[in-house]
RNA sequence: GCCCGGGUGGUGGAAUUAGGUAUACACGCGAGACUUAAAAUUUCGUGGCGCAAGCCAUGCGGGUUCGAUUCCCGCCCCGGGCACCA
């Protein structure tokens, strides 16, 4: 027998599928269903990783499954190749980042071919390509001609190593997504996707998905849809007029209990008052004990003005981190309580959000914990308006109302209505911010925006797209977007517009390009639309597919965002991108750790492809837990060469072949069938596996030539070389992934002798094996002779019994 | 604090969808065969305690049931999401 050298089989049908386009995947096969098969492209950071084969190999073998059960299944490859490494790679090297995204896509794309999945390279893609982020600049321009993209002054996160802006969703506990840095706050003119308009669609579609429910419930609390009621307070003040202050509650039966109002520091009517009054320069110190000074009673807003300036300059998580709540009263302003008609004190205080709600709050003391204790400091009047069992300090739950006029006596939940609807009205709000995509970096697709000489923007034409991205730029950083040194980009713009008018400088979020790939898979090469009518038809929405937990609120969201607002423009059918999503788990390093160069517990595949081939990397992949669990699993160097032996043990088999099939064997190829089918289509290969491996130890010696053959094409998405080679060795004509998955036989799954439990007490005690034809009563006489059994029965005679067909039989002696 | 997952041998994990022989498969470990020897291969064994009968074991404590890893109640621990969100 020949030896398994995985190296020459490997390569040699790599070499074969290639030549003869074996993945090429038509739109159309005539009698076939198409199967839309995704996984998340690879940034081109240089070097495939373990977790590449983790994400990528696996999802092939379920991709060659659905292959071989009939279907046309698109599996494609590309490369998100825009963002920070390239840049800063030519930052520290002095070289193109083109150049370096180039050689890094070219290096991990042989790398990828080794890997023998079955991508249609045919339609790869890279979004650095003029004519991918022409489409992504198409959609930009419509976004804004139809105002879901604008511009505005906002407060934005900035990463001051990235020497960016950043997305809310980019923040992760208050740091950059990518570096860890701690982000800061800065206020400056930035552009926003309106997907905040599309809170309830996101929220509310999930129900129609196939999607696991953590991912629901991630991408549901993200959103954050709150019910509740505003209610307006009339504001009096000694000088200037006011609007009104809207709050929003969740808790509208606890008006009465309100005994101050809170708003947040970047709320307008502070600002307003600032206007109005404006402070008094060093008047707390020079007025009076009664706060007189020069015969004018002053006001606070020196302290307003500074106690603001002090909160702006917090970063989100310092002000987090200060548990004391702080603030300042508005002097010379009163809210005018909507029920009473109380006048109440407002205050400044940075525990109050401007970004949620409407930036300012009525505060319940009595049933807040947070107003509780910044009422004690401020020495504020606490009124309890909800009686109920619980005896904290601070009641939060529901109740009877009290201390509320004709409301006494109400539960919360009654209360809450009829107070919202004499004083107040219904209201929603939300959590999900507007999108800030602007990136004030070079390397990611040009915004295509230029500026009138007034400086109002207008979206490039679109016979000027693609709106390249110029090469003649400063990398060096300057505070500045690097566009900004561009004389090409500048030129152009004034050549194209006129002059006066100046380019947009700032490059898109990355999380844009990857907004909308999958559907530029489906027809790669067209070059007059981003993907034609007939090709979404057939393709979309995609079938499968399989990703990180990190990108639930991330990737997922705004790629579900984008799909809907492509629709409403249409551009694109139906309402979700994504029938079906799963989230694959982590391969760690052997010491159980996450793999990193610092702990040096990398494993590298290709040293593993080298040793042990390729078939037995992604074999052991497949094998190392449930996929789709979100589970860690460490690398064991003995369980990857356990997968190893199991396919040498497969490889031998063709050696010690039998002439006659044995009736047992038979029948355990038709459960082995049985098994690997249902546990792939779920997506358990490594219970699939164990079944085939359950095969292979019972019928290695047993096994006829036609067996194997069925063997071969169960195992074949899951080592797809050695398979492919002995279905050679074995005369089989074509490729073994172009044969029809092996069907079971139901009859032949029939045992003709079954093992029964017997109990007693729900303990075994013994089992009986048995013809499968006996009946009930000839079961429990063979039970009752069992000889422990019998045992146990002469002491304590049964009472009862329980039968569970072709299981167990269970004797109850005891009531 | 709130919301999701999860906790099973020395290890990764099966069985949890419908309550019905817990520990499949693999690793590791032990013993044997082959070999001058080792490696490789192969055969057998392997939850714990016990000579055995048997007893005890699925994070802990209760409950329902003839029978609970599975269902219910109350905890503990680990991972993740959200979090001064009104």
């Amino acid at each position: 027998m020949k030896e398994y050298d995985h190296k020459k089989i490997e390569t040699k049908w790599q070499k074969k599928w290639a030549a003869d386009e074996l993945y090429k995947t038509p739109d159309k096969v005539k009698g076939k269903e198409n199967f839309y098969t995704l996984v998340e492209f690879p940034y081109p950071s240089g070097n495939l990783h373990l977790g590449h084969w983790y994400a990528f190999a696996v999802p092939d073998i379920y991709a060659r499954f659905q292959r071989m059960t009939g279907k046309n299944v698109l599996f494609p490859m590309g490369f998100d190749a825009f963002g920070l490494p390239a840049e800063n790679a030519a930052i520290k090297h002095n070289l193109d980042p083109r150049k370096w995204t180039d050689q890094n896509i070219e290096y991990m794309t042989r790398q990828l071919e080794r890997m023998g999945a079955s991508f249609d390279w045919a339609r790869s893609l890279r979004t650095t390509d003029p004519d991918y982020y022409r489409w992504t600049q198409f959609f930009f321009t419509k976004f804004f001609e139809n105002n879901l993209a604008y511009q505005k002054e906002a407060t934005v996160n900035w990463c001051s190593s990235c020497q960016t802006v950043l997305a809310n969703e980019q923040v992760i506990n208050g740091e950059c997504e990518r570096c860890d840095t701690e982000v800061t706050q800065k206020e400056m003119k930035q552009w926003f996707l309106r997907i905040s308009d599309y809170a309830d669609r996101l929220a509310d579609d999930l129900d129609n998905l196939d999607w696991p429910e953590p991912i629901k419930v991630a991408q549901k609390s993200w959103v954050g849809r709150q019910e509740g009621t505003q209610f307006s307070f009339q504001v009096t003040a000694e000088t200037g007029e006011f609007a009104d202050l809207e709050v929003f509650t969740t808790r509208p039966d606890t008006l009465y209990g309100v005994t101050y109002l809170a708003v947040a520091p970047e709320h307008e009517l502070v600002s307003q008052l600032l206007a109005a009054e404006g402070p008094v320069k060093s008047s707390s110190k020079d007025a009076d004990a009664n706060g007189v000074f020069n015969g004018v009673k002053i006001k606070n807003y020196d302290k307003v003005e500074m106690y603001v300036a002090q909160a702006e300059a917090k970063t989100e998580r310092e002000r987090q981190e200060n548990k004391e709540k702080t603030g300042v009263k508005l002097e010379g302003v009163v809210a005018v309580h909507p029920a009473t008609g109380a006048e109440i004190p407002i205050f400044v205080a940075d525990y109050v959000l401007s970004g949620y709600g409407t930036g300012a709050i009525m505060a319940v003391p009595a049933h807040d914990k947070r107003d509780f204790a910044f009422a004690e400091k401020y020495n504020i009047t606490i009124t309890p308006v909800v009686e109920g069992d619980a005896d904290d300090k601070v009641f939060t739950g529901q109740g009877t109302i009290i201390n509320s006029g004709k409301f006494d006596g109400l539960p919360s939940a009654a209360a809450a209505e009829k107070i919202t609807k004499k004083f107040g009205q219904k209201e929603t709000t939300y959590r999900l911010r507007d999108w800030s995509v602007g990136r004030q970096r070079y390397w990611g697709t040009p915004i295509p925006i230029v500026y009138d000489p007034d400086g109002k923007p207008h979206a490039v034409p679109e016979e000027y797209l693609p709106w390249e991205l110029p090469d003649d730029v400063d990398h060096t950083p300057s505070g500045e977007p690097p566009l900004a040194s561009s004389k090409k980009l500048k030129e152009r713009t004034e050549k194209i517009f006129g002059t006066g008018w100046t380019p947009e400088v700032e490059t898109m979020d990355t999380f844009i390009d990857s907004s909308w790939y999958f559907l530029r898979y489906i027809d790669p090469d067209n070059s007059e639309d981003f993907a034609s009518q007939s090709a979404r038809d057939t393709w979309m929405p995609v079938d499968f597919y399989s990703g990180g937990a990190e990108h639930t609120t991330m990737h997922l969201l705004y790629a579900r965002f984008f799909y809907k607002a492509l629709a409403d423009l249409g551009f694109v059918d139906g309402e979700e991108p994504f029938k079906r999503r799963m989230n694959r788990g982590l391969i760690l390093g052997p010491d159980g750790n996450k793999m990193s160069k610092s702990k040096g517990n990398v494993i590298d595949p290709d040293d593993q492809v080298e040793k042990v081939g390729g078939d037995s990397v992604r074999a052991y992949l497949a094998f190392i837990g449930p996929y789709n669990e979100e589970g860690t699993y460490p690398w064991d160097m003995g369980g990857i060469a356990g997968v190893r032996r199991f396919l040498e043990r497969a490889w031998a088999m063709q050696s010690n072949l039998v002439d006659e099939p044995d009736e047992s064997i038979e029948q355990k190829l038709h459960q082995t069938i049985k098994s690997v089918t249902e546990d792939t289509k779920a997506l358990k290969f490594n219970t699939a596996l164990s079944a085939m491996m359950e095969y292979v130890n019972e019928a290695k010696r047993k096994t006829t030539k036609e067996q194997f053959r069925v063997f071969l094409r169960l195992l074949a998405p899951f080592a797809p070389h050695i398979t492919e080679e002995l279905w050679h060795e074995l005369g089989g004509e074509g490729s073994v992934h172009q044969q029809a998955w092996p069907e079971y036989d139901e009859k032949a799954l029939v045992v003709e002798e079954v093992t029964i439990a017997v109990q007693v007490n729900g303990t075994v005690r013994g089992e009986i094996k048995i013809s499968a034809k006996a009946d009930e009563k000839e079961i429990l006489a063979a039970a009752r002779e069992e000889e422990n059994v019998a045992k146990y029965l002469e002491s304590n005679p049964e009472i009862r019994h329980i039968y569970v067909p072709s299981r167990l039989v269970n004797f109850v002696t005891r009531k």
